[in-house]
RNA sequence: GUGAUAGUAGCUCAGUCGGCUAGAGCACUAGGUUGUGGUCCUAGGGGUCGCGGGUUCGAAUCCCGUCUAUCACCCCA
C-alpha cells in the first residue's frame, strides 16, 4: 500500500462506524437525560489558549502550526480551554448553572499505545457556576449512568472518589510544607504504578523529614472516610473537606449508584489545576487504565481570563471506552446495514413497477433498497438477507394479475399477500418489523 | 522524544538451520438454481511476504535502515 493513515489515527469502516455511533449515541442520550445540552467549538485554536493553562511544555505534546498570517495555531488536545473561552465570552448572560456536554475530536502528538491514540474522541461533561457538592455528585453520577447504560455492573467498574482539598489539609495537618504539595500530587498520582522502592525514594526527595513521611503514608493508607475522620484531631479546614466528600458520597447513594462508588485517598490526578473533588473510574477486569477522570477546577476560568467561577467536569475517550466494552463483551453487534424492506421482482418485466414502489416506500420513510442486477429470485433474497433486512417485498405474477405484493418476513420465512395500495398507504403497519424510527 | 518486541491475502494465521510458480480457514465474486434466502458443493479474484538497501548463485527466511503496531518510559489535559 502506497498510502496509509497517519500514525495514531484510525479509519472507520462501516462496521467500526457502527460501534463508534453506538458509543456516541450512549454519550449523547445519557448527557441529555441528565439535563446537559450539547455545544461544540473549533478544532483549531490559538496556541496560547493552551500555553496559558499548561505552560510552554505543552507545545511539545500537541500538533501546532503557523498559518499564512503568522498566527500560532494548535489542533485542540482537549476541550476544557475551549469551554472556558466560550463560557468566559458570554458569562454575564448565560443562565447558571451551565450544564454542557461535548463530543469533540481531539489531537495529541504522543507516541500511540493501547487506549491512547493521536486522534480520538472525548466525551466531556461540565457543570459551571455551581459551588456545591451536589454538582460534583451529579457529574460523577452521569459517568456512572453511562456504565449502567451499557450494562456494566459494580463488579466490572468502580468509581474512585477523593478530594484534593482533603489530601492537602491532611498533609498540612501532618506537618507537610504547603510548597511541597504540587510535587507531592505528581508522585502520589503514580504510587500504584511505580515500584515501592522508587516511590519511597521519590517521596524522600520531597519530604526529607522521615517522621512526616511515615505519618503521611500511614494516613493516606486509611481505607474509608470514617477511618480518616477518627484517625486524629484534624484542623477545622480538614474536617470541612471530610464533610464535603461525605456529602458527595451521600448524594450518590441517594441517586442509587452508591455501589459503583468508593472513597479512595489514592486518587489525586496528576493535573495541577484540580482544586477539590477528584475522581477516576477503573475497570475491575484486566484493563489497568483509567476509563474516565475529572474533578473540580474552580480557578481555571479565571486563569483563562474570566471571572472567578466554580466548575466541575470530566472527560472520557472513545478509545478506552471501546476497550472497556470489548473486555466485557458489551460491544454492540456488527450487524451490517439496517434496512426495513428489500424489494424484489420475480421477472425483469416488473422492474419498472419495482422502482416506483421503492420510490414510494422511501418517501414514506421506509429504508428500502433493491438489486441493481436482474437476478433470479433466490439471489435477490440472498442479497436481502446479506443487507440485514427485516422484510422482502416480492413482485410477481400476482402483482400483474391482482395488483398485490407478497411480503416475506426474512426472520421467520412467513409470507402473505397485501394489496399494493394498502402497502403504500400504510407501509409501516404492513411490514413485519423495523420501519422508520 | 527514549528503549524493547513484532510485521506473510480484507481478517486469523501456517511456512524460516536461505532453495522450484508462497499456503489454509474465514470473508469476497461467480456458477450449481428461469418464483423463494440463511446451509451445502464447485470455481475464481486478491500478495511487489510493511517499505528501502545490503550479504548470497539464490532472501518471506540473514544483516542495516525506515515505517507501522504493541509494550515500558515521558506525559496523561
Amino acid at each position: 500500500m502506497k498510502f496509509k493513515a497517519i500514525k495514531g489515527a484510525r479509519d472507520f469502516y462501516p462496521p467500526d462506524m457502527e460501534v463508534r455511533n453506538a458509543i456516541f449515541d450512549a454519550w449523547r442520550e445519557v448527557s441529555l437525560r441528565n439535563g446537559f445540552v450539547e455545544y461544540d467549538g473549533p478544532t483549531l485554536e490559538y496556541l496560547d489558549l493552551y500555553t496559558a493553562k499548561s505552560g510552554d511544555e505543552i507545545v511539545q505534546q500537541l500538533f501546532h502550526l503557523t498559518d499564512r498570517g503568522g498566527r500560532e495555531l494548535a489542533l485542540r488536545p482537549e476541550m476544557t480551554p475551549t469551554l472556558a473561552r466560550m463560557v468566559n465570552a458570554q458569562v454575564a448572560t448565560l443562565p447558571k448553572p451551565i450544564k454542557w456536554f461535548c463530543i469533540p475530536r481531539c489531537y495529541r502528538a504522543e507516541r500511540p499505545q493501547r487506549g491512547r491514540l493521536r486522534e480520538f474522541f472525548q466525551w466531556n461533561i461540565d457543570i459551571v457556576g455551581l459551588d456545591d457538592p451536589l454538582a460534583d455528585a451529579e457529574t460523577i453520577f452521569v459517568a456512572v449512568d453511562l456504565f449502567r447504560w451499557f450494562g456494566l455492573s459494580p463488579r466490572q467498574v468502580v468509581m474512585k472518589i477523593n478530594s484534593r482539598e482533603l489530601v492537602a489539609h491532611m498533609l498540612l495537618d501532618l506537618g507537610v510544607d504547603a510548597t511541597r504539595l504540587p510535587p507531592l500530587y505528581a508522585v502520589l498520582d503514580k504510587r500504584d504504578k511505580m515500584p515501592r522502592a522508587a516511590f519511597d525514594a521519590a517521596l524522600a526527595e520531597i519530604l526529607p523529614d522521615e517522621s512526616v513521611r511515615r505519618a503521611m503514608n500511614e494516613h493516606l493508607a486509611l481505607p474509608t472516610l470514617a477511618d480518616v475522620r477518627s484517625a486524629r484531631t484534624w484542623a477545622p479546614a480538614t474536617h470541612d473537606a471530610i464533610v464535603e466528600v461525605q456529602k458527595v458520597l451521600d448524594w450518590l447513594d441517594r441517586w442509587g449508584v452508591g455501589e459503583y462508588c468508593t472513597f479512595d485517598l489514592g486518587v489525586v490526578r496528576g493535573l495541577a489545576y484540580y482544586t477539590g473533588i477528584v475522581f477516576e473510574a477503573y475497570s475491575k477486569g484486566g484493563l489497568k487504565r483509567s476509563v474516565c477522570g475529572g474533578g473540580r477546577y474552580d480557578e481555571l476560568l479565571r486563569v483563562l481570563g474570566g471571572p472567578e467561577i466554580p466548575a466541575v467536569g470530566f472527560a472520557s475517550s472513545d478509545v478506552v471506552m471501546q476497550d472497556l466494552l470489548d473486555e466485557f463483551n458489551l460491544l454492540p453487534g456488527r450487524g451490517g446495514q439496517r434496512l426495513d424492506a428489500y424489494v424484489i421482482d420475480a421477472d425483469p418485466s416488473l422492474f419498472e413497477q419495482l422502482i416506483s414502489i421503492v420510490g414510494a416506500l422511501r418517501e414514506k420513510g421506509v429504508r428500502a433498497d433493491f438489486s441493481y442486477r436482474r437476478l433470479p429470485l433466490g439471489k435477490q433474497l440472498k442479497a436481502a438477507s446479506n443487507a440485514g433486512c427485516a422484510a422482502a417485498i416480492l413482485l410477481g405474477q400476482e402483482t400483474r394479475d391482482r395488483d398485490v405484493v407478497t411480503i416475506k418476513d426474512l426472520a421467520t420465512g412467513q409470507q402473505r399477500e397485501v394489496p399494493r395500495e394498502r402497502l403504500l398507504a400504510e407501509p409501516v403497519s404492513n411490514l413485519p418489523r423495523g420501519g422508520p424510527a
